[in-house]
DNA sequence: CTCGGAATTCAAAGTTCTTTGAAAGTTTAG
DNA sequence: CTAAACTTTCAAAGAACTTTGAATTCCGAG
């Protein structure tokens, strides 16, 4: 039962691991990367050595394509290295440990992005609503009023990214930031 | 082209109001809902006026179901309120609109229940590595090394994943967080 | 070079998540 | 009560995402 290449530790802490390494890669999961991901790192982070991707994929049931995709995916994210002894053939891993500045750079490089993008939307609806000429026929200005409410929706929206994106970019800085300057609600 | 039913705004408005649609879905797909959700809740942030399931279906060109199902897990999560004009037969809906008291609404019922479900597999694995006997026979007491190493490591996570739900907990409350607080890295 | 172990790629299979639409359930005006 | 007007439910179809494994490429030792 034991002895196997690289199966060390008793059972019950196998499994104890193993069950880290699943909740793990569920909240990665959760937080938009792939399971797979967090279940390697997991892995990597608790091995006192480095190890190879053979024997990451023996320990979590993985095919050598997944392992060989998740674990470069990690890399981009700086969350793995790749060490390679010399002499061996293989490539081996270790995890990065620092685990604010993996979130730092995931905020940086991925969140941000996201948000600057919905201003972007933000801006071209309010430039698209601009556009649009004003008091229809005899509608009864109903229109009119319509679309300023939207404009000031838009508005609304437009502050409250701005304001997301001060405080991920304070986050990035590794500086506080202080929820009570969100400036939202107005009158539904 | 217009003149339909409900089908108020030049069209470049209306497209610029389903592309904003979108966005706020994909970010709350993102984020971890279903995507119609953020788009149901967008059309009706951005109407002055309540809006029925029908009307909803019909800009968004949803089934009836799909609606009735992304309307009510809103209402859940108080994204979004029922009314009912007396006479009028059928349902009317309206978006909240304090977005941070949303934002911090699902803080509290979802990511902090998540990060307590980590500290609770961190404390199991905990447990099971600290019931592993010690010293094998004559291994070279690379296994006790291995296993205090563990040890370690799942200590660290567990005094971040503490960090990371007081974090949590004080954004819920409103008060400011200080990210030079997480107290991470040690020597891979 | 050449060989062989290892890593990567990627189409296809498998799985999970979404959406639909028809049937069943509710509600209220009459 | 009844019927019309909605809403909800849910099985099944469809779409999106994951995982596999065989073929290919890469790389270093000899």
């Amino acid at each position: 039962m034991s002895g196997e290449k690289a199966g060390r530790g008793s059972d019950a802490a196998l499994a104890a691991e193993l069950a880290v390494a699943d909740t793990i890669g569920r909240l990665m999961h959760f937080w938009g990367f792939k399971r797979p991901m967090g279940r390697l790192w997991t892995v990597l982070y608790l091995s006192p050595v480095p190890l190879s991707a053979g024997e990451l994929g023996d320990r979590l049931k993985m095919s050598a394509g997944g392992v060989s995709m998740a674990l470069n995916e990690l890399e981009q994210w700086g969350a793995v290295v790749r060490t390679w002894q010399p002499g061996r053939r293989r490539d081996y891993f270790q995890a990065e440990s620092n685990i604010w500045k993996m979130v730092r750079r995931v905020l940086r490089d991925r969140e941000l992005t996201l948000v600057r993008e919905f201003r972007a939307t933000l801006q071209n609806a309010e430039a698209s609503l601009a556009e649009v000429p004003a008091t229809d026929p005899r509608s009864g200005g109903d229109q009119d009023q319509e679309l300023s409410y939207k404009r000031e929706r838009l508005r609304r929206l437009a502050e409250l990214a701005a304001t997301g994106e001060s405080l991920l970019a304070a986050l990035v800085a590794g500086r506080a930031i202080d929820p009570s300057t969100i400036n939202d609600e107005s009158g539904s």
